[in-house]
DNA sequence: CGAATCACCTGATCGC
DNA sequence: TGCGATCAGGTGATTC
């Protein structure tokens, strides 16, 4: 579900709706079921009693920031955080604050994650170390990295800009759309990319991402803001999920295929390998 | 090492 | 209406 847009979007929701001067933990309870990768009920225990003093978005993660402590959210593909004190089947975290509300996490398949990091050392996690640069926060993200960066890659670019140690915040609905309007196939070698080519994908993804991020994120299903509102992205996608219809600049028929095991959406005529 | 595949889950949808 | 097969926004382990 998440992909950067639709997460910086939960943390622009959760900014809004939060009171950072006045809401500490008072407790957390977790369901009986676990995500794929969280912490201890004891090790989170250790949230409690401390501040919320901001939420943070590294990659496609969410960062709360406690007076000593950091949590750790990944959304996996059907996470979401809302506040609500009643509870719905698949919440599974339950943040009790002091201001009476209640952060909740809900997420239906799991695959999510939620740990509990000291501070001064969650920047050495292995997840958040080995990322890559964020297209839309480092500056630095050029067409020129992008093509020092491919070279010898024999993987599809699609797959390439998926790998979150290269770039992250691009997943599988996001590579279709970027890859779409750089005019590149999505099946193309990373490393036969031109730097002309290169030039023209990396403002596509940095354009696509900004412009999701303007529109609320993609909702195809069940993707929800904070504050429980839909995104509107999924009425500008190009050719996610277009298959057979027309494209929008030369009407040929759109195709889709699995490229590296994820569906991918192409116009034959526009994007070329 | 790089690249591809599988595994982790539940729910929605589609064809019969 | 019911049932099985298939697919879904991600990532990390395993295999080749």
């Amino acid at each position: 579900m998440p992909e950067l847009p639709e997460v910086e979007t939960v943390k622009r929701g959760l900014e809004q709706i939060l009171d950072f001067e006045n809401s500490q933990v008072i407790r957390i309870e977790c369901s009986d079921k676990k995500l794929r990768n969280q912490s201890a009920k004891a090790s989170l225990d250790q949230a409690c009693g401390q501040r919320i003093r901001g939420v943070r978005r590294k990659a496609k993660y969410l960062l709360f920031e406690l007076d000593d402590w950091v949590l750790l959210s990944h959304l996996g593909m059907t996470g979401s955080w809302r506040i609500e004190n009643d509870q719905r089947k698949h919440d599974h975290i339950r943040i009790f604050l002091s201001d009476g509300r209640v952060l909740t996490y809900h997420d239906a398949r799991r695959f999510g994650m939620f740990n509990i990091l000291p501070l001064t050392q969650w920047q050495q996690d292995p997840r958040i170390d080995l990322l890559g640069l964020d297209p839309v926060v480092d500056l630095d993200f050029n067409g020129e990295k992008l093509f020092r960066m491919t070279r010898k890659r024999e993987t599809a670019i699609k797959a390439f800009i998926m790998n979150q140690t290269f770039i992250v915040g691009v997943g599988n609905i996001y590579a279709s759309e970027a890859l779409f309007m750089a005019g590149i196939h999505p099946n193309k070698r990373a490393g036969r990319l031109t730097g002309k080519q290169c030039e023209l994908l990396a403002t596509a993804i940095r354009d696509v991402l900004d412009m999701a991020i303007a529109a609320g994120g993609t909702t195809i299903s069940d993707f929800r803001q904070a504050g429980g509102s839909a995104g509107y992205f999924q009425n500008q996608l190009l050719v996610y999920g277009r298959d057979r219809e027309h494209c929008h600049f030369c009407g040929t028929g759109v195709r889709s295929q699995a490229i590296v095991g994820r569906n991918s959406f192409w116009c034959p005529k526009c994007q070329r390998m």
